[in-house]
DNA sequence: CGCGATGACTTGCTCAGTCAAGTCAAACCG
DNA sequence: CGGTTTGACTTGACTGAGCAAGTCATCGCG
């Protein structure tokens, strides 16, 4: 009645570890699109999106290769699409080598509009991620990441993207 | 790769760090969540009313008291609420000596539900977070969660929860 | 050529979460 | 007392995401 876990439990070190990771993961996300809602109007994911076309030869990405950069399902970016296609920052069109194909191209607006919010968001990372660490935890941080996602893709078998990035 | 953006960038190393944080904070609660659901039907965050719950005494707290525990929001606890009372597995009732509050309680199928699935979650942590780490990198990992955490406390003054404090 | 298989999206349904507005009980104040 | 305020939820409208089913272009094979 006392504990509540009566098998298996983690021992005090490991608790704190992972209650600090768990409040992190539940707050972190939230600030961080607060950021760029605030000064772009725009969800985290959707400045991921951005950034993938930015960086693309031609502003020009498959939906499919963009969905493996987003770590989306396609089925969320082409959601997403659909939103920054109404807001004019991007635009699909079938390939016209292969009609199979859909090709996301950033517009001159979601260039814009990118460019306008990149400032902000770098300044966010940095308040809330790096500039409280150490150097020596940044590091950390990056090899402790790391090592997690892995876990995670060991364990799960996991894709969340519908992937298969056969590019070609 | 070229730099879309034009203005402030991060260093490599920081850029790594981001990086690899941003890949874990994108796979880590789906990772999570999928352990939860796959053995007891429960996501994290239901997970964690129960575990609140069967944590208090009489099995009982306010909704507002629980918010607080879970990180959440009044409304996404109501929501959840819900849900679980459809399940059988909590209940709401008005509190006697005050009718303003709410008192949810955990039911005996909810306290069953609840250690049942703990082993697994536990388990689940222990894979995905805590073995992967040298135990010099989990304390890492408390202390920079903490100061990140920190760092969106003071940078937004932010509260997700308990006082709504709408003036009007 | 034609027809089924395959792969790349897209869409319908449903669900969880948010914001804003509503409800309802108690406290406060004249 | 009675009206107003306050605080603790709850609910309505809407949005974003997932799954599964659908669409549509091309490919493979006869």
């Amino acid at each position: 009645m006392s504990e509540p876990e009566e098998h298996v439990v983690l021992d005090r070190d490991d608790l704190e570890a992972w209650a600090a990771l768990a409040t992190m993961l539940e707050w972190l996300p939230a600030a961080l699109d607060a950021g760029l809602r605030r000064n772009a109007n725009l969800t985290h994911f959707e400045y991921g999106i951005l950034y993938a076309l930015a960086d693309a030869p031609d502003h020009t990405l498959r939906m499919s290769v963009l969905a493996n950069y987003a770590n989306s399902s396609l089925t969320r970016l082409s959601r997403a699409a659909a939103r920054l296609e109404t807001m004019g920052l991007m635009h699909r069109a079938p390939d016209p080598s292969d009609g199979r194909y859909t090709l996301a191209t950033l517009t001159k607006l979601g260039l814009e509009k990118f460019q306008h919010a990149t400032p902000g968001h770098v300044q966010t990372v940095h308040q809330l991620i790096l500039d409280p660490l150490t150097q020596a935890q940044r590091r950390q941080l990056r090899e402790i990441s790391r090592r997690i996602t892995r876990a995670i893709r060991d364990e799960e078998g996991w894709q969340p993207a519908t992937s298969r990035d056969r590019s070609g």
